[in-house]
DNA sequence: TAGCCTGCTGAGCAAGCGCTCAATCAATTT
DNA sequence: AAATTGATTGAGCGCTTGCTCAGCAGGCTA
């Protein structure tokens, strides 16, 4: 499988002429990559399965990243990045703005899931991948993606002490809590053929889990 | 030809002709494997690996197993066999008394649940491979481990049907109620590293779900 | 047209894998 | 003691895979 001999440099030396097209290939690939990934798997989609469906030659990939490993990566960080940190800092905003206007707790919690939710809705290939191949990825990468887990939990709590500091919702175990909302969330897209039938939409989920 | 090394010392083997010993070398072959797919994923895998640390030969695993694929198979299969049905016998039994004597819903529904929970805290090593591995078992056997789940939901379900129709619950969406309530025991099982630090035992988390 | 350079190709290589089976051992029977 | 039987071994086979790199197409410059 994975190669472990040493590899001895790396390799563009050549200047790019045209950055976007080389851009615009690399994504290319990593799309293919993705869906093969969330289709049959890290390991046994191949290389030349990615390469096929981007339609360039087997070499194209390693021409864009450094190993097979590398498209996993890149597919895992720039969806973190691009969706992760805008939900971050939406549901912060959110929190610091109801600070600010003393706005009323359930509605505030209402506003806040809601936006978790919905991300989690826009994020939802990524969410999946991520679940299904952890074992995929290497420490430091896994590291980060519990890490942003955390703190994404972390507002959700923050919403709810909002309401605790005022005596609206129950003071325990605030972390469980958010915790247990966020694996709600999560089952919709990790296990999104359960809701088949049942949930068409992120809306009707949201109205389902907010009474 | 295919000898040239000369074989160092065995270990005396102690083991008298007996029937059940190719079973239980079977199943120490399986309880490799099973720990091995758990912690380094079924394609990290090797056969070899899973021989190692079984005590016996690279060709072994052949010998109780058609082949790699085999193994998971059977560890499934057979965990789903031993707890799964008496998870699910248990909660039927349950449900069944209730109806007979009239118990009070909110006191049936708090058991089953726990009786559930409790399920899942035994299978929790199975669960959390089932789910990793989805990807790598056939069609079959995954639709099999869907299809024990949709039982398992709809004997919560009937836990709560059995409220509502005593009109003690709200009666709409029985059936994502109980998928939710699963999806939370799951997590337990699938998520257990975010549960350290705050909860200890099955029992406490038991006590934090059921208010 | 000739020469240069970039971007990409795809046959081929080295390594790892699942799996086989002749060789071997240990227990039992003759 | 020898033969038989059944269980187990592990070197090696064949194939797949990730990855490489000599080479080439085609655009650009002169």
């Amino acid at each position: 499988m994975a190669r472990k001999i040493l590899r001895p440099a790396k390799k563009p030396n050549f200047l790019i002429r045209d950055r976007d097209r080389l851009q615009r290939k690399r994504e290319a690939v990593a799309e293919a990559a993705f869906e093969l990934f969330l289709k049959e798997g890290f390991h046994r989609t191949t290389t030349r399965d990615i390469a096929q469906r981007a339609g360039v030659s087997a070499g194209a990939p390693f021409t864009y990243f450094k190993d097979k490993e590398n498209i996993l990566f890149h597919i895992v960080s720039k969806e973190q990045d691009r969706a992760g940190e805008r939900l971050l800092s939406a549901l912060s905003r959110q929190i610091a703005q109801a600070t600010h206007t003393g706005a009323d707790p359930e509605e505030v919690f209402k506003n806040v899931f809601a936006t978790f939710l919905r991300g989690v809705d826009e994020m939802r290939r990524f969410i999946l991948l991520a679940y299904q191949e952890t074992k995929s990825l290497n420490t430091e990468t896994r590291q980060a993606l519990i890490a942003r887990e955390r703190r994404l939990q972390a507002l959700i709590g923050e919403a709810i002490r909002y309401g605790v500091e005022r005596g609206r919702f129950a003071p325990d175990s605030i972390g469980l809590k958010a915790h247990n909302l966020m694996v709600l969330a999560h089952a919709w897209a990790v296990r999104h053929w359960a809701f088949a039938g049942e949930m068409e939409s992120i809306e009707e989920y949201l109205a389902f889990l907010q009474p």
